[in-house]
DNA sequence: ATTGACAGTTCTAAAATAGAACCTTAAAGC
DNA sequence: GCTTTAAGGTTCTATTTTAGAACTGTCAAT
């Protein structure tokens, strides 16, 4: 499998690996919800490449992730902030966070506390169902293929089936 | 910055990264929230070639993500289960599903819809604050270092600071 | 006239991944 | 008894990605 294949298959999950996942892009992510912009800025508290980092915001603007905004004229210079689209990345980074703080950790404890500004507490996420409010577990949740799942084997009118469309999975 | 300095990052983030920031990994856990368990069907389903998912699973179970239980003897034969660590990594795999449901999708909608069977409805995951229960936006957030943190700027004993250390984040 | 900051680009070497073939154990079919 | 099949890998070469360092271009400050 290509990397430019995976944000063509039929999974929410695969497609967004495809924009981040891998690993410079998450800490790229980081430093963004840290409210760094500026390309000398991630390259210096990353230790990133200058030519990975500059690939890898290309892909990020690419993806309307983030938006590449002159911070002024002559000579002209750029900087990168989170578009809405990247903005609603936070549940994803927060998560991942949270997930180190629990299992991750070494005995020094946490290399972050995160505040929250509306209660005043200190917190960690959870993640809840939409509707009813309780923390979700993988075991009480059912998986139904939605509208845009492959076809796997449908009833009837094979024949005008995508052609393009893989078997398996 | 090699793979494995990243685990020793203080920050949870990049610690977290080291275990699952590569795609193949976040995919394979996809799977195995599935219900699948299974060399070969990861390796059907995925069609990711055998020798990188033998080394993903080997570093997958390194990590304690998952674990490796015999299922029948003569041939011996093996499956991977996830362990409590494992199963703590769904709210990192709801969130990164859920933003590919609403910013990846194409026209036909979403590939997979998932029903909460404590409450019945169809939902979405949402994060909320532990504290105060109102869904978090990067904006409420306000950030401190914690125990863990790196020491970038010692009161005192400058002197012997550690050459290495990189200044920011 | 030289230095430095910023935002990149361009090179070569090293590492990771893809893709295919091969190995081992043991049961099932002929 | 011999061959095929299944599961769970390992081994090999070719291609792609990444690391690491040097270089470019524009302007401001010294």
């Amino acid at each position: 499998m290509k990397w430019d294949t995976l944000e063509e298959e039929p999974c929410s999950l695969a497609r967004t690996v495809a924009v981040i996942g891998d690993r410079w892009s998450l800490l790229i992510l980081r430093e963004c919800f840290l409210r760094k912009r500026r390309f000398e800025a991630f390259q210096s508290s990353l230790g990133i490449t200058r030519h990975l980092l500059a690939e890898r915001l290309k892909k990020l603007v690419r993806f309307g992730v983030l938006r590449r905004i002159p911070y002024q004229e002559s000579p002209k210079r750029y900087e990168y902030i989170l578009t809405q689209k990247g903005l609603d990345l936070y549940p994803i980074i927060m998560s991942i966070v949270h997930w180190g703080n629990v299992h991750m950790v070494d005995s020094r404890g946490r290399p972050m506390l995160h505040q929250h500004k509306n209660c005043g507490h200190m917190f960690d996420p959870v993640m809840v169902c939409s509707e009813c409010g309780e923390p979700l577990t993988a075991k009480a949740v059912h998986v139904h293929p939605g509208p845009g799942a492959r076809q796997t084997s449908p009833t009837h009118a094979m024949a005008e089936d995508d052609p393009k469309a893989k078997t398996g999975s």
